[in-house]
RNA sequence: CGCGGGGUGGAGCAGCUUGGUAGCUCGUCAGGCUCAUAACCUGAAGGCCGUUGGUUCAAAUCCAACCCCCGCAA
């Protein structure tokens, strides 16, 4: 069976190395055009891409799939199977037409929850306590296609979305891999998805990460969760930028303006939010590195009553 | 040549503008106080101030080059 593969970043990355270490046949891998990136605007090749570059496969880098001449392109891998995993752009209908197997899709989430671009983040903000993959089979839709198979893993309470990306990736990879012989042999059922049950998980953007103090301790906690590696949860204090890595909600209640800086203690401080107050134990300030808050306070006196936001 | 911040005992910072005894908050070690403690008191160890070169009687501090780290932006 004649793969093509499709997808950019590390979660996919996984995938690609599972079905070229398991024997798959890959025929080629399909990225993002590359773009500048990083400090200093440096080239840098997609991690998928460098896997493709490092094995000898082709690799297909169009702009878009809309246009026909690239589409073509496509047909000459004379694929059976696309695999398409965190690509970052729409498959149009003459595309998903052009494998006799079809187009199947691994999405980091227990489908229907969690369509869109970043499952695995709004899933932690959202507090679940357990979330999955799901391999399914594309149509047109963002992510509405019949689903094949899924698997589930729990959401541990300290789980941050740096930490659980990896794990998805790894239990998506193998429920891929168990799922492709049915898909060869057509000996799947698919089973459609409840869109009553629907929820979307729009892509990343920067501002989601500035912590707004007024939500719940709990709220807070879980988007400092979920927005890890990035964007990251933010505020600001004395006009800089200050990450906060780690959040804990307070047990005791204290009183406070939301923003407000209520206690100092050795292993943090405490920053009033919308019910209790949160207690920040990792920060990494403009500048600077991440660190833990007792270091931070032992270089920086914070006053109680300070606001930030 | 995308913009910007920073490298000072184990940690986080100040000092640099106005060159000339290494400072602060912790940590560590020893001792003390206490029913006890993440509390408090006393004392100690630990730094060629990122690297190289330059200016100077004298450089953490001024100048040049280089190395490393980070934020923004993507």
């Amino acid at each position: 069976m004649r793969i093509v593969f499709f997808g950019c970043d590390d979660f996919a990355a996984v995938s690609l190395e599972r079905l070229i270490a398991k024997g798959h046949s890959v025929v080629g891998v399909v990225t993002q055009p590359d773009r500048p990136r990083g400090r200093g605007l440096s080239m840098t090749y997609a991690p998928t891409k460098q896997i493709a570059l490092a094995r000898g496969i082709a690799v297909f880098q169009p702009d878009s799939l809309k246009n026909p001449v690239l589409v073509e392109r496509l047909r000459w891998f004379h694929a059976d199977l696309f695999v398409v995993i965190a690509y970052g752009k729409f498959l149009t209908e003459d595309v998903l037409a052009l494998p006799g197997k079809g187009c199947f899709n691994l999405h980091a989430s227990l489908l229907p929850k969690y369509r869109g671009a970043a499952p695995i983040n709004w899933a932690l903000i959202h507090g679940e306590v357990e979330t999955g993959v799901t391999v399914m089979q594309m149509d047109a839709g963002m992510d509405t296609g019949g689903i094949v198979a899924q698997a589930a893993c729990p959401v541990p309470e300290d789980m941050t979305s740096a930490l659980l990306r990896p794990q998805l990736a790894d239990l998506g990879a193998g429920l891929l891999i168990d799922t492709l012989p049915g898909i060869a042999s057509g000996g799947y059922t698919l089973i459609p998805q409840d869109n009553s049950r629907a929820s979307r998980a729009p892509k990343m953007h920067k501002d989601l990460g500035h912590i707004a103090w007024d939500r719940s301790a709990r709220e807070i906690h879980d988007l400092v969760r979920g927005v890890q590696p990035w964007p990251g949860a933010f505020t600001f204090w004395r006009g800089n930028r200050l990450k906060i890595l780690d959040a804990a909600a307070a047990t005791a209640l204290m009183r406070g303006r939301p923003g407000q800086i209520v206690e100092l203690h050795k292993d943090g401080f405490y920053v009033q939010a919308g019910d209790r107050a949160v207690l920040v134990r990792r920060v990494h300030p403009a500048s600077s590195h991440a660190m833990d808050a007792r270091a931070f306070l032992a270089g920086h006196k914070l006053a109680i009553g300070e606001v930030l936001g």
